[in-house]
DNA sequence: CAGGAAAATGTCACCGGTTACATATCGCGA
DNA sequence: TCGCGATATGTAACCGGTGACATTTTCCTG
């Protein structure tokens, strides 16, 4: 391996003038330079970064712990995130948790070990030892989408689940539905839980008996929400409309409807959180929330380089907007 | 920041015996031991990744190029690698290049300049420089989906495009159309090359005439299928059938396909490379060819071990199958 | 042309583990 | 008790840049 010295060797200089060609900063005399550079062609020679992270004390590189970055929505939202590092010439390291704890532990900490400049956790649980490491170290972090409850003073991006989730299940009041129903997330999940407290927010706002057997905490993954789906479908009295926890559960519920010749709209409106590509296309066109799963991305990376260019950015509460798209799945009751 | 150092004089013990206790390998006497423990509990010691990397020669990652991680695709292939590389210990660099030659090229140069310890590619173009420096410095090496040309000696973990197309298309012709269409890609992409020879292959081995106004090369993104699906919606004479390059474009043909009130597949069948979870949900359900994402990644990853391990793998090509599924989106011509 | 500041360049300690090698310690048989 | 191999432990060079500081060169002023 050719090392900066091998360089400075072969072009007659110091060590300290092949880093400064190669790195900018003070100047060097046109004929030296020349030197180096053809040096560098000569030998090939690639710059060690493991070395100058060491020396620097910087890496460079971003930490990202997702719980899926197979899930579009966790996808989108790793690309802005990558845009962003990308423009400050960082580069994101993922890894996916599947809301396993144990393996998020291990995440984080081998993140710490790594020193990474900067963390988003867009993840499940409350992973808190690891987080209180990445603290105690001093690396910036951010939650993206979710925050674990008792870590109020790190940075959260997120969007509004508890009003788009109540606007969304408002449309559903408002077009005749009294029995409503919800495919939930997983009860530990903050989004989960928000998004449930809309849903409920709006249903006693309306004055309406939530059946506590309507609302079904789905297990995360297409499985969970045909499960989940099942279990509403199958009960008695079924409600008219349901609320599905994200576009994952929503496809899941999709199959159980399927699979039981339920009719949407007719007899069944469906709105969902998290838009995609193809809600559109489906028969019926799938009525959804949309998140800017990019900007989320985006802003969270905003928010970590603004810390470690050195900003105060504790208790900085990003909250994008979601967008409600009305499409083909909702109708009145009882048609 | 503690060091070893601060460790071992906490613990009254050299440096060595802490690393021989942190990581194994050569025994130490269980009181030394229990010191070191504690000390590093006591310190709340994290051993730095940065130094170790330099010292061993290892940094423990997996550098992978896509065009965009945000593509379903691609974050499948993503998620089948990491849990590939978690499996050794590993970590995922992950990095978009968007089709950009010059993006991809600074990719590989920063993980050259990393030192990755292998590197997965999955992306568009010749990159041939960059892969070049790559193979000199040793480092190992594999193509994912696609390989350019000139570089057949580095394995390649792939589906059969050109069969799985052929067949998708004979299928079509089967059911009596004559007058084909294709959505292709981006004519540099091996890919898109094989997909179209597969469908040329079929409609040649069938006796057919292609017109060439109906292949339109669609470059990437819903935009470009949507664009091409225009163009072949708006000649005079449409085709009876059309053969998509993958799904994202599927979803822009069907854009155009609705806006121009085109019944599927009363006016027009369709068939796409790829599918989706929701193509069974779509109004008709969209007849695909399933690629096994996951495990393609998951491939890449064991022959990059592989050759960590210090296998020969050179000319080791995976081929994986694909799956048809006959859904709703194709019938008899002019029914 | 001396003198001195500015600019260019070189030297080398340092970042923090790792590991080859040297040294110390222990156990056991003679 | 001595001696030797086996085992445990310590020492320090090394990985390859970086950047503070020292030194040299350049160039301008008086």
């Amino acid at each position: 391996m050719v090392s900066i010295r091998d360089v400075a060797k072969a072009a007659g200089v110091s060590t300290a003038t092949v880093a400064r060609v190669l790195n900018g900063g003070t100047p060097v005399s046109p004929d030296r330079t020349e030197r180096v550079l053809r040096a560098v062609q000569e030998l090939d020679y690639v710059s060690n970064g493991v070395a100058a992270s060491l020396s620097r004390g910087r890496t460079g590189l971003l930490g990202l712990l997702v719980s899926d970055i197979a899930n579009p929505f966790t996808a989108q939202v790793a690309r802005g995130l990558e845009d962003e590092a990308v423009r400050h010439g960082y580069q994101v390291l993922i890894a996916s948790s599947d809301f396993d704890s144990e393996r998020e532990a291990q995440v984080l900490a081998s993140f710490a070990r790594r020193t990474v400049d900067a963390v988003a956790l867009l993840s499940s649980s409350g992973v808190g030892e690891g987080v209180a490491r990445l603290i105690r170290n001093g690396i910036p972090t951010v939650f993206v989408d979710r925050r674990p409850p008792d870590l109020g003073e790190i940075p959260l991006v997120r969007t509004d689940s508890l009003s788009a989730a109540r606007e969304a299940v408002r449309y559903l009041i408002d077009l005749g539905h009294t029995d409503l129903g919800m495919i939930s997330g997983p009860a530990g999940m903050p989004t989960a839980a928000q998004r449930l407290a809309g849903f409920r927010e709006a249903c006693a706002t309306a004055g309406l008996v939530v059946r506590p057997k309507c609302v079904r905490e789905g297990f995360l993954g297409t499985q969970g929400g045909y499960t989940a789906m099942c279990e509403v479908l199958d009960l008695p009295v079924r409600p008219t409309a349901v609320f599905s926890f994200n576009n994952v559960l929503a496809i899941g519920a999709l199959e159980a409807v399927r699979e039981r010749d339920v009719r949407i709209p007719a007899d069944l409106s469906l709105v969902t959180f998290d838009d995609t590509d193809l809600f559109p296309f489906v028969d019926p066109p799938i009525t959804a929330i949309e998140q800017p799963a990019y900007d989320i991305g985006a802003e969270a990376g905003k928010l970590l380089f603004a810390r470690i260019d050195g900003a105060e950015t504790a208790g900085t509460d990003v909250v994008l907007p979601t967008r409600f798209h009305v499409r083909g799945s909702c109708d009145r009751p009882g048609r």
